[in-house]
DNA sequence: TAGACTAGTTTGCTTTACAAACTAGTCATT
DNA sequence: AATGACTAGTTTGTAAAGCAAACTAGTCTA
C-alpha cells in the first residue's frame, strides 16, 4: 500500500472528495472516513470531518439525517443536494486545471 | 485562459509548488508570485506568499539573499537547501498518490 | 463488567490565510 | 517637482481551519 497522504495537501481538497462520494451515495461521517481509507485518502480525524460537514450543510450542499443503527448508535446520514452537485463539478474542473499546472512543473524539473 | 485555482485547492500544495519553481533556479517574492502565474496558479495574495517564504526559510527548506536591483527596491532571492529538495520529493510523491486517488474517483462517478 | 468498536459533539489551542496599511525604490507623464 | 503606475517587501490584526482530546452513548464479545 502507497504512503499516506499528509493532511495539509489534503486539505484543500477535502471538502471535493466528500462532495464526489456523497454524490455516488449517502453515508455518515464515520462511513466517509472509511469510504475514503479505501481510496488511499488517509484516516481524516474526527476533529476534521464532523465540523467540516456540519459547514458544509451550513454552506447548503449537504443535508443530513439522523438514522438509528441496529449495531452501534445512530448515525447521521448526509445527502448532496442540487447546489452541492454544482460544487463538486466546479472541484472537478478546478482539480483538473490544479493537475495541468503541477504536471508541467514535475515534467520540466524531470527532463533539465 | 482556463479559469482561476481557488486558493482554498491551491492551499496544500502551495510550499510543494514554490520548492519545485525554487530548484530550477533561485526566485525573489515578486517574481514568484509572476511565474506560478504563467503556470496557471492564479495570483497568491502577498499577505500569503511572504510569510510563508519565511516560515520555509525557518523550516530550513530554502535561504534568502538580499539584492540590489537596478529598476526597483532591492530584491530578497531565495535559494533551495539540500533539506528542501527532500522535502520537494516528498511533495512529488504525496502528489502523484493524491492525483490517483481523485482521478479514482472520478472515473467512477463518470461511469455510473 | 470490562474492553473494543462504532458514532457523534464540543471545547480549546495552534496554525494559516490574507486583506490592508505602510515603507521604499524606479520610471514615465504632466 | 509632483503624480501615478509598477515593483518589492514587512508587519499587523482578524478571521477561519485544523484537530487533539475529552465527553457521551450505543452494540458486541470475552
Amino acid at each position: 500500500m502507497a504512503q499516506d497522504i499528509s493532511s495539509q495537501v489534503l486539505k484543500g481538497i477535502l471538502q471535493g472528495v466528500i462532495l464526489m462520494i456523497l454524490n455516488k451515495k449517502a453515508e455518515y461521517g464515520y462511513g466517509l472516513s472509511q469510504e475514503m481509507n479505501r481510496y488511499g485518502l488517509s484516516s481524516v480525524p474526527k476533529g476534521t470531518i464532523y465540523p467540516l460537514l456540519t459547514a458544509m450543510e451550513k454552506r447548503g450542499f449537504i443535508t443530513g439525517k439522523r438514522k438509528a443503527s441496529t449495531l452501534g448508535p445512530t448515525r447521521k446520514y448526509y445527502y448532496i443536494t442540487a447546489t452541492g452537485k454544482q460544487e463538486k463539478d466546479r472541484f472537478i474542473q478546478e482539480w483538473s486545471q490544479l493537475q495541468k499546472s503541477v504536471n508541467t512543473l514535475i515534467k520540466e524539473e524531470s527532463h533539465d
